[in-house]
RNA sequence: GUCCCCAUCGUCUAGCGGUCCAGGACUCCGCCCUCUCACGGCGGCAACAGGGGUUCGAACCCCCUUGGGGACGCCA
């Protein structure tokens, strides 16, 4: 059966891991997916924002079958369905469920703060709810320019069933009529959301739970436009690492700032999914798993944390199981055009068991293509210790052979080196390092020319070292 | 202030009245593998927010407290 779904951003900024999280579960929980641009907030819509947002999402791999980039695709942006809205609007007008308003925002903000002040819940105290014919048509007449308001009756109530929270019950005296149409004559969230979703055909919204107590108002309005209600599953919000909500100062990412840092998509949504939803199975998952394995009843009703180190998890698993073209693909252009193709296997294991993300190859790229590797400090060390009597041994070794198993017999027989003493300085001198890929497989990929440079190069360092004492 | 939601290891979570002195994953720590770092394998530390009920029996059901989150916008 088709179930559809949707996701219904708002264009004012770039997509984070909150609004992401919602649009993967929502995309999971059905087989049709919408795409709608809610920019009725011209203020802060802006058009760079839907282009960036249809290309996080593209990128992370959600798609949709309904929306922005389909020949009809015009009619899922909501500034382009205003006459959609004002005809709503209009039968709500005639059938007296909704009222112009003529008070300005400061009025509003000083009843409410004084509601507030005290210890009153903040309610629309009701001062244009029934105004005449004649008033209306008079300041209307004289410029006024009117929001519209939802008449909400005290006395209703309103109950339905949240997919993940079960049955909800509110009471009309709880909310205060509400604003459908701002005074610059655009539709409010609650009115163009709720239609759209209605019109649209949407089977199931999911979204966050901060929408959970303002769905009693879109059904009401749902009901006094005679159309049809959607179920609503609200999801547990997602909280920064220090437990208080998602902000930029709490471990907030845009999704682009983690594509710019190099995490895979499939990291990041395998790290979503798990932020609030259970998949019995704990190891990497592929979107064909992702789906199947999604159930609304795994998903967790309290608010959880994101932690990077979750994510860098998923990171890490993804570089390890991805096939070899795939992580060839991701490293920076400049290995993929100058490394040679004999290097390109060993290279890409080097990358996968060492590297979390693709941008850090270029280490082992610069240590594998230079003469001589930059050298990090511990490893200078390491050098520095050694005695002539070692480099000679490397030197012997090099001379005699250009097989790994036999070199490191060289080294042992001629130096008397072996373990640890015997690898770490020959890891230092091949590659600047103490840690990283199996030396034999460094040994391999290195030219005879590149093993002697490090050697002179290593003995002059260590040379330095023994004529300042 | 009113209304709503939530509460198990540091984090993500399993658990839906007995099989739980609470299981898994991440982190951390140890051991093993490897003549080296890592990878990998094995093991360890670590939690039912508190208080009342209900019940033969409660992490699981009810109530209260505490703590967190959300809504009450001409934001979405």
């Amino acid at each position: 059966m088709e179930k559809k779904t949707r996701f219904a951003p708002s264009p004012t900024g770039y997509m984070h891991i909150g609004n992401a999280r919602t649009a993967l579960f929502s995309y999971l929980a059905g087989n049709r997916f919408i795409l709608r641009i809610e920019d009725t907030d011209l203020q802060r819509s802006q058009p760079q924002f839907v282009d960036a947002l249809i290309e996080d999402l593209q990128w992370l791999g959600i798609t949709w079958q309904e929306g922005p980039g389909f020949p009809d695709g015009e009619q899922y942006v909501q500034s382009r369905r205003s006459g959609i809205y004002r005809d709503c609007l209009q039968q709500l007008v005639h059938a007296d469920r909704a009222y112009p308003c003529f008070c300005s925002t400061d009025e509003l903000a000083r009843t409410r703060a004084r509601q507030l002040a005290m210890g009153r819940p903040p309610r629309y105290a009701g001062t244009c709810s029934h105004l005449s014919r004649e008033d209306i048509a008079d300041r209307i007449g004289r410029g006024e320019q009117p929001s519209y308001r939802f008449r909400v009756d005290a006395d209703d109530i309103v109950r339905f069933d949240d997919l993940v929270r079960g049955e909800q019950i509110f009471h009309g005296r709880d909310i205060g009529d509400f604003v459908i149409q701002r005074s610059d004559d655009s539709a409010a969230f609650f009115f163009s959301n709720a239609i759209d979703d209605a019109m649209m055909g949407v089977d199931l919204v999911v979204r966050g739970e901060d929408h959970l107590s303002n769905t009693p108002r879109q059904l009401m309005l749902l009901s006094a436009l005679s159309l049809r209600q959607p179920q609503y599953a609200h999801i547990a919000l997602i909280l920064g690492d220090d437990g208080t909500p998602l902000s930029k100062r709490n471990g907030s990412q845009s999704i682009r700032e983690l594509r710019e840092s190099g995490f895979f998509p499939l990291a990041v949504i395998n790290a979503l999914a798990r932020i609030g939803h259970h998949y019995q199975d704990d190891r990497l998952l592929d979107w064909q798993a992702l789906v199947a394995g999604f159930s609304m009843t795994n998903l967790s009703h309290s608010p959880a944390r994101h932690d990077m180190q979750h994510l860098l998890h998923w990171q890490h698993s993804c570089m390890k199981s991805m096939d070899s073209q795939s992580i060839f693909t991701a490293l920076p252009a400049i290995i993929q055009h100058e490394l040679p193709v004999s290097l390109r296997e060993d290279f890409i294991e080097i990358v996968r068991y060492n590297c979390l993300f693709p941008a850090d190859a270029m280490i082992w790229f610069d240590v594998l293509t230079r003469s001589v590797p930059d050298m990090q400090e511990d490893a200078r060390a390491m050098i520095r210790q050694c005695i002539p009597e070692w480099f000679n041994a490397v030197a012997a070794a090099i001379a005699t052979t250009t097989d790994y198993k036999s070199f490191i017999e060289t080294i042992k027989t001629t130096g008397g080196y072996q373990g640890k003493s015997l690898f770490m300085p020959l890891r230092a001198m091949l590659s600047g390092r103490l840690d990283g890929p199996e030396l034999a497989r460094i040994f391999a990929m290195l030219s005879p020319g590149q093993l002697s440079e490090r050697l002179e190069y290593c003995r002059a360092l260590s040379g330095e070292n023994h004529e300042n004492l």
